[in-house]
DNA sequence: GCCACGGATGAAACTTACTTTCACCAGGCG
DNA sequence: CGCCTGGTGAAAGTAAGTTTCATCCGTGGC
């Protein structure tokens, strides 16, 4: 019996459509025709029911499902997810990004989202790439032992500075952040062995942070610094220094992808933090979502 | 009321899956089951047939076309090629990396580090693509006119607001954010026509924010709603919907992936309204880096 | 506490899509 | 000329998908 000839579907590696064009022409006139307009269009094709698919192949649904068996495939809706999903590969790249660079004055938001998107991710994954799991995890040992902990950071950082303080706040570690200079300066002098200082700027210039932690440093306690450049100045007074990788663009400022890649920083911290106690984390962060619950009101129901 | 907000339906061309999974919390529990399988594996829901789904799920053929519909689909074979075709898009299996899910336990902080980096990273990313460039510019120029602008957001979305907030400050948009609620509320009531309105909710539930910005629009302001979930209560009152696509996970809460991608659409925002007027918005920024320059030293200073 | 209401749900009826069977036809060959 | 053979579609059969509808359950009004 020489009777189905099952040329090998399980691999094709040069793609579906390729594999069906190259056995074309030892398939039988009606599958041909069939065959012809799925490689035509496979994504067509994927839409369409097999009726449909053999009225246009002006042949019977029967001969359709021969074709299937003839390509490889067990039926029709198999032959039909594999067009699908052959249509969507080999439709790629819209890459009109804007890689690192500024934003073009003509550009038009669709063009601005891409940018700004694609280097905000870039920044996150580099971070997190160069950033040393060694260092983490001493940082981490000293805030989840820490009596206290103090985050500074201005302007922008200060966001960051502030959420760090409110996680860690929520998951029952003592922490502050000051937005102020003077109040910050009072509390680090007020910091002693055991306490941990953590200061944020990107550009590790800031002198307001960087006083601060280092009066912190003299109390005793130990510094972290968070910044974009290992060798700022900030650098020179943190026990601990963890960097950001974001290639700030010019103008734009704000120091946007800084900010999202410091903030992917604090919360490896903060995870690493609450991995330390599970159970405690996990019922501290449990009962502070339940303090807010009824600040929430119920799911929204469809629109009629 | 609720006079339709543009949720681009239709648009999602940042993927079905992340559209679905932002859909999650408006569906019914027996949908969600599904919804949850779909999103967990789409290549394998892609080949099972309706009966075998439901039956995985738990639940009635009847639902799996429910849910269909609920997503927008037309019935199950077109719910079937788009996952097919979008499974075969996302190419690679993330090694290591635990995908959108939760810590394991015993994790070490390089995989902590390295799944958060991920998620973060990939909540940019598809944000970035179902963000609808035609929302956001009716948003841009909404606020590059405004008279004045409020931002709105409690919590962790609190932060994304008042960063927002400080953004347009700096270019010179007359902007507020209100950590307080009744000062928010007081601060609402005074808006009016050509004003704008922006509340910031990852779930779309905080009833506070939800009542400010129902203040807002009913003092004729236009009210813009920023939140994961097309379909929560916020965006009831809101003309303008824009959503993140953050896949949040259980308990490390503190909606870390979602406030990255808040951050990401507000900068997109931002840049747009600062594009509007190029000149000016680079002489506020310039006078505002300016402004701070006394707070910094020289890079690599010695220490003094 | 009762009842009306509306949404959620699955069983079953129903429709459509897919698959198999089979009879037919055309051509080739003894 | 008759018999086989592969290709084909009509029609029967089966499975998949869709609709309908009765039931259930929670909610809010009285």
């Amino acid at each position: 019996m020489a009777k189905s000839p099952k040329i090998s579907a399980s691999h094709e590696p040069g793609g579906l459509i390729v594999h069906i064009s190259g056995l074309l022409p030892s398939l039988s006139p009606a599958e041909q025709r069939v065959a012809r307009l799925v490689v035509a269009d496979p994504a067509a094709a994927a839409r369409r029911t097999i009726t449909d698919l053999a009225t246009a192949a002006e042949t019977s649904e029967a001969t359709v499902i021969r074709f299937c068996r003839s390509v490889g495939m067990d039926g029709y809706p198999q032959l039909r997810i594999r067009l699908a999903a052959e249509a969507a590969r080999r439709v790629e790249p819209p890459d009109a990004r804007v890689v690192g660079g500024d934003i073009p004055p003509g550009a038009d938001l669709a063009q601005i989202i891409a940018t700004i998107a694609f280097n905000d991710a870039r920044a996150v994954e580099e971070t997190a790439e160069q950033l040393d799991p060694a260092i983490c995890e001493q940082v981490v040992d000293a805030i989840a032992g820490a009596g206290r902990i103090d985050v500074y950071g201005a302007g922008a950082s200060g966001f960051v500075a502030s959420d760090f303080q409110q996680k860690l706040h929520r998951i029952g570690r003592t922490a502050f952040y000051f937005p102020d200079v003077h109040t910050a300066l009072t509390s680090a002098a007020l910091l002693g062995r055991g306490d941990v200082a953590v200061g944020i700027s990107h550009t590790g210039t800031t002198s307001d942070v960087i006083e601060v932690l280092e009066q912190a440093r003299a109390r005793g306690a130990a510094t972290v610094a968070l910044t974009n450049f290992p060798r700022s100045p900030i650098t020179e007074v943190a026990d601990f220094v963890l960097t950001t990788a974001a290639r700030e663009t010019t103008y734009r400022s704000g120091a946007m992808a800084s900010r999202l890649a410091q903030l992917t920083v604090v919360d490896c911290l903060f995870v690493g933090v609450a991995a330390r106690n599970r159970s405690r984390a996990r019922k501290a962060l449990e009962a502070t979502a339940e303090a807010v619950r009824s600040h929430r009101v119920g799911p929204g129901r469809r629109r009629a």
